[in-house]
DNA sequence: CAGACGTGGCC
DNA sequence: TGGCCAAGTCT
């Protein structure tokens, strides 16, 4: 592989056909680095929504240092992963605290705010300052993978280092951001799992193009099993308001809202389940009244099955008792809007919004 | 270091 | 449909 000739064919291939998206246009340190943290583990074109709606909302590292943590979940609804919502903020208050409000400019410091990794840090200090880091993500070490034909597992410590190292002698000085971005966004538009090698700007630099091993490459880890698993939650009316809780930290959804509920038994039906769960969680006793809907989704290694009932008190009124939730009370339907929920609850109060079932609550 | 952490889209 | 995957980080 000529260097020289494989940057300046690359870079070609970008200034023509990168995708013109909204931080690209002045990549400010604060900009750069929501969208790289809003990119993480999720696709750009997922991302430039949740960017615009939250460039909106907080326009600037001070205003969202002075955020309520419940607005920035809310803002990150959807988006999943939400832990990096959460050290947004912290990285934000750091930076208002410790570095008088300026965005730090070396890549340790950089590295260092929470929620922040060496990729991540090697994309701001590239992208937003200017220096010649190299930014390894899945696309740059899938390019590589390729480019070299590499047999060794990539995602390994000696996979990834040969890639650091490579993509360190390629970096020109004088564009080191779009240097990054144009690998990644080589390997989100051509060299993607299906590559499209016809149209590859670097296709004469790619040892597994000439091997025709592109379709081998990159060597992977096997994958995690999926886990299939039964659930329940209940919708509990009462008085035309509806029971929510807010999710413990240190649990999945930390700080996010949901309707009580849980996993399902050997041996009980889901109505049983649904009646235990709120017994447990809220100390209530409930009578699942009528079977809503059944929604599924997926969390991480899991595929949810959960089976959603509208609940009454089956006793006389008296306050829940959080024991799984840091906080909880009945709200008007209206307001759920307000509160950011997991996909799957979020899901399950479309379908109630959608079927009406609002109207007739009393 | 392996496992946890979300979600929607794709084939 | 079910499994794979996407601009990773943290513990």
């Amino acid at each position: 592989m000529d260097e020289i000739t494989f940057t300046h064919d690359l870079l070609d291939w970008y200034d023509a056909n990168g995708r013109d998206l909204p931080w690209r246009q002045n990549p400010e340190p604060y900009a750069v680095w929501v969208s790289e943290i809003m990119a993480q583990q999720t696709q750009m074109d997922r991302v430039v929504g949740y960017y615009s709606r939250w460039m909106e909302r907080f326009p600037d590292i001070s205003t969202l240092a002075r955020a309520r943590e419940e607005d920035v979940l809310k803002m990150w609804e959807g988006l999943g992963y939400y832990s990096r919502a959460r050290n947004m903020l912290k990285a934000a208050e750091t930076v208002i605290q410790e570095y008088g409000g300026v965005f730090p400019a070396e890549f340790k410091t950089i590295q260092s705010l929470p929620g922040v990794g060496e990729y991540t840090a090697g994309a701001i200090s590239s992208i937003a300052y200017g220096l010649p880091e190299p930014a390894v993500d899945a696309n740059v070490l899938r390019v590589f993978s390729r480019v070299l034909d590499m047999e060794e597992p990539v995602r390994g410590k000696s996979g990834k280092g040969r890639v650091e190292k490579v993509v360190c002698s390629l970096i020109p000085p004088d564009r080191a951001g779009d240097f990054n971005q144009a690998i990644m966004e080589l390997g989100a538009l051509i060299c993607s799992k299906r590559p499209k090698c016809d149209r590859c700007p670097v296709q004469g630099h790619c040892k597994a193009y000439m091997a025709n091993t592109v379709h081998q490459r990159p060597v992977l880890p096997a994958p995690q099993k999926t886990i299939r698993i039964n659930m329940v939650t209940g919708v509990l009316v009462h008085d035309g308001k509806i029971l929510i809780q807010k999710r413990k930290p240190d649990d999945v959804w930390p700080g996010l809202w949901e309707f009580p509920g849980g996993s399902i038994e050997a041996g009980e039906t889901p109505q049983q389940a649904v009646a235990r769960e709120y017994m447990e969680e809220v100390e209530l006793s409930i009578m699942p009244e009528k079977k809503i809907t059944t929604v599924t989704y997926t969390y991480t290694k899991y595929r949810v099955t959960m089976h959603c009932y509208l609940c009454r008190l089956d006793q006389a009124y008296r306050e829940p008792v959080f024991n799984e939730a840091v906080e909880g009370g009945f709200v008007l339907p209206e307001v759920l809007e307000e509160y950011a929920f997991p996909a799957g609850h979020r899901r399950l109060v479309e379908y109630m919004k959608s079927a009406e079932y609002f109207d007739t609550l009393s």
